[in-house]
DNA sequence: AGCACGCCGACT
DNA sequence: GTCGGCGTGCTC
């Protein structure tokens, strides 16, 4: 048998060593390493034995096999939970195409930041005058090194480690005589910088109805047995939040901790305050203004259990509990937990994953479920929990209308504001209350077009259009290009061109021509440039100083308006026809929670959805608030089309700076894929008539945004009822004889 | 990070 | 010549 080898992480708190080392694995070890365990290892010159773990396993090194050396022993009594996370960087490497070190800085990405949590000091234990005779002597001896850091320990008492090493560039070879001399010596301090220090725990207890408690009953259940992944599908207003809690209180009474995600936008003061009372100072929480050291600060008292809950987006997943007993996802339809950057994972696969790994449990919650979770808890794979009525019994539903603005146009009103929408908004005003009008649109900056041609300008690098900054220059936002405003337009030279302004620009023009006695907020990146924008304005609205507040998404994600009564969707549909098979969705998801805005406190709310197309699904059932109705229709769809959650989808991206090279690659790949699309498992019972496991592949075309900075790019699609075909196809990919210069992603749904 | 190697100035 | 500190580079 040949020799086997281990790629291994060393654990030393350093960027110049933070790859993979390889060692051979000696007889008596054989079949006794597993990945993630932590052992023991000749590192360096010196051979000093340091600390590793084993990130994979190999026949044939990639180093001078006269070189490698051999692991030594097997770290017994480690605490299992670096080893779980690496387990679990192994599988999002599996499942989501990546390479092991990029997994595994998604998973550990404290490991460098480790050290500025113990920090280091020398502190002086002499006198200032002792340090200056001492100073004399090396001045003489001409030790330059000990001379600057004589010099800076005269002056001050206490000198910060990297100071010393790398500031004064003094190495611990030429202080470690002072040391030992008894001239200084070596502090550390525990530093935990908590950010909600001082809060006290105040015991709230709170009545759940009916629904709440059938639901924790149910869930409570579920973790005392077999811990399946559980779906609280609650309304707005339902009370979710206390559900979770009463969860929690009992998986820590138990020993075990928990981890709960929120989305980033929705990470408010508000939500977090209402942990902080319940749990006090057993809950901690991290989020993207905490710097990278007091992340690491927060993720160690995690790890040595001083603390039970972690509050986060989606990196807080990672947090190293050695204990998980749950994780719950808030709002589990958003896309923020969906990665954006390589590996691309899923936040509600990976956390399944993490808790299988850990014998956890999963809650997902959300009063608009994905239709890929809603699907599962159909299936069984999920349990399922309902909340359809308020927690506070006193308020109500309000009631919604559509708008059909293609009555409107007929009518002979060309606004984007309708007579019934415009009526409301007056009634509103004089009875001083608020109303939100919401822009369901992306792209909120305006592009410039030819009013002769027609045409945008666009960007020279990237296959998009110019969008229009309150700078007045024209700015590419894939590739950062810049540029002014042209003053012939660049097709047909014509000198009619002219922007559009922000959506929400308009619209607030709009507002205060017609109410001109309004004071109007409005809420788009514009006005909440710099840090706190976001919640001043939102604070300010909240505050009674403004009448109407303009904006997009940002408006209707978690906060609650007690006196904003009218909620006006100005076109519904905008959402509908952008963004691929999930634009259905999307749209439902969006105005569903707008008009969750409308009446949230005693006063009764009025949401009025205008829309091109008020006969599709997702805008009818987002009016009569009916989850079901939609779901069954936007399932019938995604079985009909192949998309998911029915099938599995893996989309491939390639780029290249050349364009027959990414088409051509993206033609071999297909070429490839072709032997998949039959029957893997042949002859099986199961595959009788139906083949579950045929792959579907679908282009190569180009993608729909088909060049960024000069770089084209090619998509190809593989589609599978089953998952495992497309991960066999993925690996035969990732083996391919590749043209270097085309650079493929994969990205699995 | 931490260790050894090799350069360079100081001193028997 | 040789001793020893200091900066540099490498670690499977």
């Amino acid at each position: 048998m040949s020799k086997q080898y281990v790629n291994v992480i060393v654990d030393i708190v350093h960027t110049a060593v933070d790859r993979v080392f390889q060692y051979e694995v000696p007889e008596e070890l054989l079949g006794k390493l597993s990945l993630g365990m932590k052992i023991r290892i000749p590192f360096g010159r010196g051979n000093t034995v340091r600390d590793g773990y084993i990130i994979g396993f190999t026949e044939k090194p990639d180093y001078d096999p006269e070189k490698i050396k051999q692991v030594q022993t097997v770290e017994e009594d480690a605490m299992p939970i670096e080893g779980q996370l690496i387990r679990l960087a192994a599988w999002m490497k599996e499942h989501y195409g990546s390479t092991m070190i990029q997994a595994l800085k998604t998973v550990l990405p404290m490991k460098k930041k480790m050290k500025p949590v113990q920090k280091k000091y020398l502190v002086r234990t002499v006198s200032q005058e002792a340090c200056g005779e001492l100073l004399a002597v090396y001045r003489k001896k001409k030790q330059k090194a000990r001379v600057r850091f004589l010099e800076a320990l005269m002056e001050d008492e206490v000198l910060p480690y990297e100071v010393v090493t790398q500031r004064l560039r003094v190495s611990p070879a030429s202080f470690r005589p002072f040391l030992e001399q008894g001239i200084c010596r070596l502090d550390t301090e525990e530093s935990y910088r908590n950010p909600v220090r001082g809060l006290l725990k105040k015991e709230q207890t709170f009545l759940l109805n009916e629904e709440q408690r059938a639901a924790v009953s149910g869930m409570t259940a579920s973790w005392d047995g077999k811990k399946e992944t559980c779906l609280l599908h609650g309304i707005t207003g339902s009370g979710k939040t206390e559900v979770y809690m009463e969860l929690i209180r009992h998986v820590i009474k138990n020993g075990r901790q928990a981890i709960v995600l929120i989305p980033e936008i929705a990470l408010t003061y508000q939500t977090v305050m209402r942990f902080y009372r319940q749990f006090g100072e057993r809950v901690s929480i991290v989020n993207s203004r905490l710097s990278a050291g007091e992340k690491s600060d927060q993720f160690e008292r995690a790890r040595t259990g001083r603390i039970d809950i972690m509050i986060g987006p989606r990196s807080a997943l990672f947090t190293p509990f050695p204990n998980l007993g749950l994780i719950i996802i808030d709002e589990e339809h958003e896309t923020a937990y969906k990665s954006e950057t390589v590996p691309k994972y899923h936040a509600i696969e990976t956390a399944i994953e993490r808790c299988r790994m850990a014998d956890a449990m999963v809650v997902l919650g959300s009063a608009t479920p994905s239709a890929s979770s809603y699907y599962k808890a159909q299936n069984g794979e999920y349990l399922l929990f309902q909340m359809r009525s308020r927690a506070k019994e006193e308020s109500v539903l309000p009631s919604v209308e559509i708008v059909d603005l293609r009555e409107e146009l007929k009518a002979g009103n060309r606004t984007i504001f309708s007579r019934r929408l415009k009526e409301l908004l007056k009634e509103t005003l004089e009875r001083k209350e608020q109303a939100l009008l919401f822009l369901n649109r992306r792209g909120y900056a305006g592009f410039i077009s030819c009013r002769s041609c027609g045409e945008a300008v666009k960007c020279p690098h990237c296959d998009v259009s110019l969008t229009q900054h309150w700078d007045g220059k024209l700015k590419c936002h894939y590739c950062g290009y810049e540029t002014e405003i042209p003053k012939f337009c660049p097709s047909c030279g014509s000198r009619y061109i002219a922007g559009f302004g922000t959506g929400t620009q308009k619209v607030e023009a709009m507002v205060s021509s017609m109410f001109p006695e309004a004071r109007i907020l409005r809420m788009d990146t514009d006005t909440t440039k710099g840090k706190g924008g976001h919640d001043a304005v939102l604070a300010a609205f909240a505050d009674g100083k403004a009448d109407i507040l303009v904006g997009t998404q940002m408006i209707v994600k978690g906060h609650d308006f007690p006196n904003v009564t009218l909620v006006g969707i100005l076109a519904a549909d905008l959402s509908l026809h952008s963004g691929g098979y999930e634009a259905g969705e999307r749209t439902f998801q969006l105005l569903t929670q707008a008009a969750g805005r409308a009446g949230r406190d005693k006063l009764p709310g009025q949401v009025v959805i205008q829309s091109y197309a008020p006969s599709h699904y997702s805008v009818e059932a987002a009016a009569s608030q009916d989850y079901e109705s939609f779901y069954w229709h936007e399932i019938l769809y995604r079985r009909l089309l192949h998309y998911p959650p029915v099938y599995r989808m893996m989309s491939l991206l390639f780029t290249s700076k050349e364009e027959t090279a990414a088409e051509r690659m993206a033609g071999k790949v297909k070429e490839m894929a072709g032997e998949f699309e039959g029957p893997l498992k042949a002859g099986t019972e199961e595959a009788e008539g139906q083949r579950h496991d045929a792959v579907e592949i679908i282009g190569p075309a180009k993608a729909a945004v088909s060049r960024i900075n000069d770089s084209y790019r090619y998509v190809l699609y593989a589609k599978c009822e089953e998952e495992q075909p497309l991960l066999a196809l993925k690996e035969k990919i990732e083996q391919m004889e590749w043209d270097r210069n085309v650079l493929y992603q994969f990205d699995m749904e």
